[in-house]
DNA sequence: AAAATAAAGTCAACATGATTGACCAAATAA
DNA sequence: TTATTTGGTCAATCATGTTGACTTTATTTT
């Protein structure tokens, strides 16, 4: 087979996968120092964008089952970086939030992201980047659920 | 800890977990019906771009050990999609090719992510698509190997 | 008040994919 | 001849995810 596999949209694909592994690069080494993995990440994200969740809220946003979740968010908890407050009427439902230490956690992984961003923003200029938006503001749009309600969130 | 966490780049971040998301979904979906993984994937997608690579090439570019490589390429061989010739003067390296079924399955995976990515650009614009590129470039510019070598190939 | 349902949490069994370590065989280089 | 290199393999282990079953507590339904 000596079939020329070549489309120019071929490096596009590369770039898309080389970007989003650089883009995780910086967050997966910190957690990894704290042994902690991206799904503790992704719940002090949604946590922290999103406060008061419930945990079955957080289930559905981060689309893991019950059991993944718990591991980890007990990880959370007993490391004092999220509370669990019930607060509400209802006694069983649990409301979370990120304490001082977990939000500044959820910064330090954050901030590595944004910073990567905001120097290739800079790297490429206000018109590039205006142009990104709109071409990933297109490329999430297909992210839909196996059961069709879109996400508004993120995770990694 | 009430705290407000946000940052306009916190859309960015969205956008590119979900945009990734939707990106991988629909070739690994096709993956799932054969029975094969992102790394089988990755093997075909090198191998149809670098014809005649070497098994210790694959492995430097895959970044992933001897063993793991391994059994889906063993895998892809048994299915007739890779062909492993011995056609140097070194008969210990095996340089490896796409069957014209590999050539197939190649094709139709990256297919489905590089229609995706047309269907986004013509959504987008050309404008748009020019400010994705430069972006991207530099993101992905950032993917820079532990050893320290840059990487020019896409795998997912 | 009793029964059904819902939210959270947990245990066990299992599947996948990756890692490292220890090797083997064949071919080549020293 | 010996050492090294390339490719391949087995075993043990780890990480992460899944589903199923089940408990506890609290809230609805009936």
């Amino acid at each position: 087979m000596i079939d020329q596999i070549n489309h120019p949209l071929d490096r596009a694909l590369e770039l898309l996968f080389h970007g989003y592994r650089a883009f995780t690069a910086k967050a997966d080494a910190l957690l990894a120092e704290r042994g902690l993995s991206r799904v503790h990440h992704r719940i002090l994200y949604f946590v922290g964008h999103q406060p008061d969740s419930t945990v079955g809220e957080l289930l559905l946003r981060l689309r893991v089952s019950k059991q993944a979740l718990n591991a980890p968010l007990r990880d959370l908890q007993q490391a004092g970086l999220i509370e669990a407050l019930i607060c509400g009427q209802d006694k069983r439902v649990r409301r979370l939030r990120l304490s001082t230490a977990g939000a500044a956690l959820e910064r330090a992984l954050s901030d590595s992201q944004r910073d990567l961003l905001a120097g290739v923003f800079a790297a490429a200029g206000p018109a590039a980047e205006a142009g990104w938006w709109q071409v990933m503001a297109e490329l999430a749009a297909a992210d839909v659920p196996p059961d069709g309600k879109a996400t508004q969130v993120k995770t990694a």
